[in-house]
Order: structure tokens, then sequence, then C-alpha cells
DNA sequence: TATTGTTATACTCTATAACTATA
DNA sequence: TATAGTTATAGAGTATAACAATA
């Protein structure tokens, strides 16, 4: 099964090391959200899209800027979700424009179980370092994170 | 333009930070990423194609394995890239059955630039960090790879 | 006039199933 | 029989443009 061929065969070591280290791990973890995601049939911006909801109540708009979509794809993106009854829609009774979003117990149970999920996907990688390591990680990847 | 009412407002603080920590992580490189790719009018994964091929010639079956996508998905992202001229199909002079793709002239020079957007973009993050702190970094990163 | 959201439209990404050619 | 790749088809994700309702 494991045929050579069909293995990637390594490229010449390059420089930019630690970005690739960074690129390498961002693609691993989007593999396993994309595979969790795939198990309850929600893509990856469905997904991300329960999560910010998991403990929010906000309108299209915002969803749409915070993820860098559009109005438009918020709409469908909204609409399948509320469909399958894993959130739902309501007016914002201050604007009148304005829709609200927020998950239903459904939906926040199936993110709740994707998130257990995910630490349990991710415990393999983490646990390749001690718990020393591991704060150490946290602190440097917090240190990363744009101005707050 | 920046409406109070059009920021996310934050959650209760959780638990599993260090798995926060990546995922978020994750999803800052991964924009950076989409958003050179969308400057090229490439998406993230024929941007991984690009960068995958850049220093291989692979066929079609191994690089649908690497990405964890079907043949066809392959045939239509081969396809739309070698019509853009970035990288071009050859029969596989070993395997009647195979066709090896490999990257123009064109697709490594586009591969080399958005790598260096990437690098750049990237900079201002990794520079929140002392060089021996992304050293450290960097080798935390390797170490949580999957077996080797 | 500007903003919020939806609809119509079009293209890319993706998988499944059926097919051809080769092994 | 099994594998490599393509084609046909269908659904999700995405953006642009035009629109209605509200501010």
């Amino acid at each position: 099964m494991a045929d050579a061929r069909n293995v990637l065969p390594d490229p010449e070591p390059g420089q930019d090391e630690l970005v690739d280290a960074l690129v390498e791990n961002a693609f691993m973890t989007m593999a396993a959200l994309t595979r969790i995601g795939a198990e309850h049939d929600m893509s990856l911006t469905q997904l991300r899209v329960l999560g910010i909801l998991r403990d929010r109540r906000v309108r299209i708009t915002v969803l749409a800027d915070f993820l860098g979509l559009d109005k438009s794809t918020m709409t469908g993106l909204v609409g399948r979700a509320e469909k399958r009854g894993l959130l739902q829609r309501a007016p914002n009774p201050d604007d009148g424009r304005a829709v609200d979003v927020f998950v239903t117990e459904a939906g926040a149970a199936l993110i709740d179980r994707a998130r257990a999920q995910v630490d349990r996907e991710l415990a393999p990688r983490i646990d390749e370092l001690t718990p020393a390591e591991q704060r150490r990680l946290q602190s440097l990847l917090q240190r990363m994170r744009p101005a707050h």
C-alpha cells in the first residue's frame, strides 16, 4: 500500500526555517480542524462561525468583517447552518436593518464536542513537549499575536 | 469607520490555552497565505501545489495523496494552473498510466515571489521575539511535528 | 446618502461515480 | 483485476453587482 513511488521526496533544505515551521504547523493544525469539521459535515469556516458564536450574539456584518468575508457570503453560511438548526437569526432590536445571529442548543453542543475532539487530536503533538516546554511555547505564541 | 458595534466582543477566558494559541496562530498564518495567494489570483491550495512542485517533479496521485484530495480534484487544480502557464504535464516515462507535473519558469518565479511575501508578512509577528526566542520557538515547533 | 442584509450570478474547490488506458 | 487519470455532475464557498429596507 505504502508504495515508495507514492511518497513525496524531500526537497533541498531551505533557510527560512522558522517561517517554514510556522507554516507547517499551521497546515497541521488546519488539517486537524478540517478533518474534525468534516466528521460533523462542517467546513472549516462553518466550524469557525459556530466557535465565534458559542458565547456571543452578533450581527451578520460583524461576523463577515471578523472572518474577512463578504456579507453575501455570510448570508449563505448562516443560511445553511440555520437550515440545519445549528444557529438562528433574529432582528436586532436597536437597528431595524440589522440581523443578529446566535447558536441554538444543538449548535453549542456541536461546537463543544468539536472542541474536545480538537484537544484530543492535538494532544499527541503537544505531548511531545514537557509541561515546561508547553508553557514556554504558549507564551511565545501569545507574544507573537498582533498587538492588543 | 471603526464603529464599536462592528468589533467582536471578548468571550470569557478558557482553559485550553495552548490549543487556543496554536489554533489562533494557525489562522493568522493561513490568513497571510490566503491574502498573498489572492494577490496572485491563487487559492491556498494552488499556492501549496506550486510550493510542493517548486523543487520536485511528481505524478498527479502523489500530489493528491499528500494534500489529502481526490484525484479528480487534482485534475482540476492542475488543469487550471496549466492553463495559466504555471505548471506543465508530461507522460511518465516509466508508467504509461501516470502523468508527471512540474512547474514552469513562470510558476517557479511566482512561488518564489509569494514566499518572499510570506516572509515579509510574518516578519512583524516574528520580530516580537528576540533571536534567542525565535530559535527556541522554531525548535519547539519542529519537535511537535509528527514522527519522522 | 449611507448602511444592512438578501438575491442573482459566476467561478473555484471539492467529492462521487463512471469511464478509458495501462499494468 | 487493480491503478492512473479524466470527465460529468453536484454542492459548498467565495466575490461582485444590483436591490429593498432602514438609518
